[in-house]
DNA sequence: GTGGTCTAGACCACT
DNA sequence: GTGGTCTAGACCACC
């Protein structure tokens, strides 16, 4: 279950991190309606994260309507969470995008040399995904 | 001097939107080595921010080499601003746009997907930007 | 048997929906002293909730003195269940009922709002039982 | 101060009692937008509940639109507070009379009996709202 | 001073 | 076992 990796020293709460990268998941297919996740306490020592943390960011997933808990039972996946995660994700990859172009149009960087940077960084992150994904199809299958 | 916007809802803290967009000020040239900045106070009644705000702002600038104070009379840029500045404002725009594509990309949106983002965000920024060039030639001093 | 329906995201736990519309069902007069209750395997599958569940609801009914066990037959309705009933079903409504107008109460909303939101909600009820009863004559076993 | 009071007995979690409250009391006009609420920690020694249980309680309001807080100066009413609160208030009191009533109808007690039940609890949250009213105003004025 | 995050640990109710 | 609430206390960043 090497879905989530979380960064303490990252400036991004943790519990939001864990928010992010479930709604990923759900988003990638991996987690489907109905499903169950990972326990509060079982992901908290996975993660190596205090289990309130994780309870935060599962009270934070309800709250977007992508999964629901059931007392005594577990935290399962909602049976919109497909659109509703969708729809979450392309909000988040949006924005954050929108931010860092405007920012960097704001800053007098010239057009093309923000092309440039653009493209060089496509390309680098293109090569660690399809590296991840391969290492992934090895191990993952076993 | 609409040249620096505060946004006090966002997760950027004030005194480092501040910083950045002296930075990118004195990169896009608007500022020239040897030009005094507006005073702590002047700034921090126009950007309706608390003066300490503007102040560790400007410690900020003065530690980066960026300005440096005459007692009584007021902060100016330094000497070697424009260099540092352009090399600054690379590092911050690279950096942000080489975390929102990482980020994208982890994301599972498909890569052509994103390229459609990226290109949208990119026309919505070209606009803006001209139509507040436009109109920064005729209020502006420059 | 639609004499009970649990709803799991409900706040109230679904052990007590279970014991106060069991409770209800007996002073509605369906159940009668002497009746046998559903076994706690049947309800739980029909109910689509954990047998324990059920199980704990059943203790909680006997305790009540509502119900009484016969070993290896099954549960039953006591004899004075049917005024043990009622009065439990008075207090539990105007419980409810009490602390719903107090807090609407207290929420600053005008007392004529308040008595027009009850005027609806009463028909809109009135018109949801009397669908239910029709349909309930159609099906049921009375 | 005396617009919230938390019965730490009470089935309801504290934090909801705050956020609740801190709802009616906007809802009500005691606070309006631009108005600074009492500080985190100031609230939690004056309930006497722990900080951590009064900040859970006003991230569930910044999450309804109703206030939004700005780090190191404290947490403020927002703009469209009016409305938001209005509309969750009626929505929290009409679904917990319709809830109540639902019940109560579903409990077989006879249509009357349940109006004459209403009469009565009306009345006696009429007769406590014009106590506390009238001491309201015997002591707000001084 | 302020709010925000996180940890540690307790207790409760539900399944 | 599960999730939910609450306490206590620490640390951080911001204003």
């Amino acid at each position: 279950m090497a879905w989530i990796r979380v960064d303490t020293t990252s400036s991004e709460p943790v519990y939001e991190q864990i928010v992010r990268q479930v709604t990923y998941a759900v988003a990638r297919g991996e987690y489907r309606p109905g499903d169950r996740l990972p326990s509060v306490r079982q992901l908290a020592t996975e993660l190596l994260v205090n289990p309130n943390t994780v309870a935060k960011a599962f009270r934070e997933l309800e709250r977007n309507g992508l999964t629901y808990p059931r007392k005594g039972d577990g935290v399962f996946v909602a049976e919109r969470a497909g659109e509703i995660c969708e729809r979450l994700r392309r909000e988040e990859v949006v924005g954050r995008i929108a931010e860092a172009l405007r920012d960097a149009a704001h800053s007098g960087l010239p057009a093309q040399e923000l092309r440039r940077i653009i493209e060089m960084e496509l390309r680098t992150v293109a090569r660690e995904e399809s590296r991840t994904v391969r290492s992934g199809e090895e191990h993952g299958k076993r």
